[in-house]
DNA sequence: TTATTAATGCGACTATGTTGCAATAATAAA
DNA sequence: TTTATTATTGCAACATAGTCGCATTAATAA
């Protein structure tokens, strides 16, 4: 099944790629500046992943989140790092660090979720502010 | 806000206890021999998180799981490890491996939520003899 | 035994995400 | 260019997970 490009498409795609941030459903329609229904935008995201051009997050607030990472080649997305959340201002950001890790013998391995929570540096910096 | 000892409390901490594993409130609801409600259940897990009894997780399907860590002592939880997910079994399982990870300059951490999926031993090696 | 209030059941509600279907529009074919 | 094909979209309906208010129940203290 090929792809066609739609003004949609292309917009979710520049959000994602101005952000530079994990974003959700609801983000994303709150930033694009034209009329896009809540499931096409799932939609676009779902197709994205399984193009390998974007990857998916689930935070711990269960929602889900899409990332598209600027360090991956066109060829090769990569999600094996960790992310994190900022439960001050609720953003979510790839991190550079990639996770490292073993599995007991005999576990075979697919997929990575994994995001640490706490305060970014520019909320921490103005809570000590004020 | 002093706790009570509660047949339905007492029932939800068994089954945890003896899964060994990260439920969900539909896992546990199904295990258990008692008349329970749905909202009950969740309320009593999340006591448990609270009391630090036990920590939850929640997965790539977005739910929660809860799961009370073996290698744990009384007073203090850890749940600084690495989860995993079989997607043919569907349980979750608390792994021994700790996390480890930076973050950058700045950045306050105050919990994880790391998920490993895949196909565990048992699944793995069902599919190779069939 | 009585009083206090934590815990429960129930129903209503919110939020997130998915799906069926008809209409639209991007692309290929004529 | 015109027509045909079918990917994409909008809309509504649906599914699922989790929370919350409130009246009732029952564990614990007095
Ligand atoms: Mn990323
Ligand atoms: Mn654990
Ligand atoms: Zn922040
Ligand atoms: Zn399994």
């Amino acid at each position: 099944m090929q792809r066609r490009k739609t003004p949609t498409k292309e917009a979710v795609l520049k959000i994602l790629k101005d952000s530079g941030r994990a974003m959700s459903q609801e983000g994303i329609e709150s930033e694009i500046n034209i009329e896009i229904n809540r499931a096409t935008i799932y939609r676009i995201l779902n197709r994205f992943c399984e193009d390998g051009l974007v990857h998916k997050i689930v935070a711990e607030d269960g929602k889900q989140y899409f990332a598209l990472c600027l360090n991956c080649s066109e060829k090769k997305h990569r999600d094996n790092h960790f992310h994190f959340r900022c439960l001050s201002c609720q953003s979510i950001e790839c991190l550079e660090e990639p996770v490292n890790f073993s599995v007991p013998a005999g576990y075979q391995v697919t997929s990575l979720n994994c995001v640490i929570s706490g305060v970014c540096k520019d909320c921490y910096q103005h809570t000590r502010l004020s």
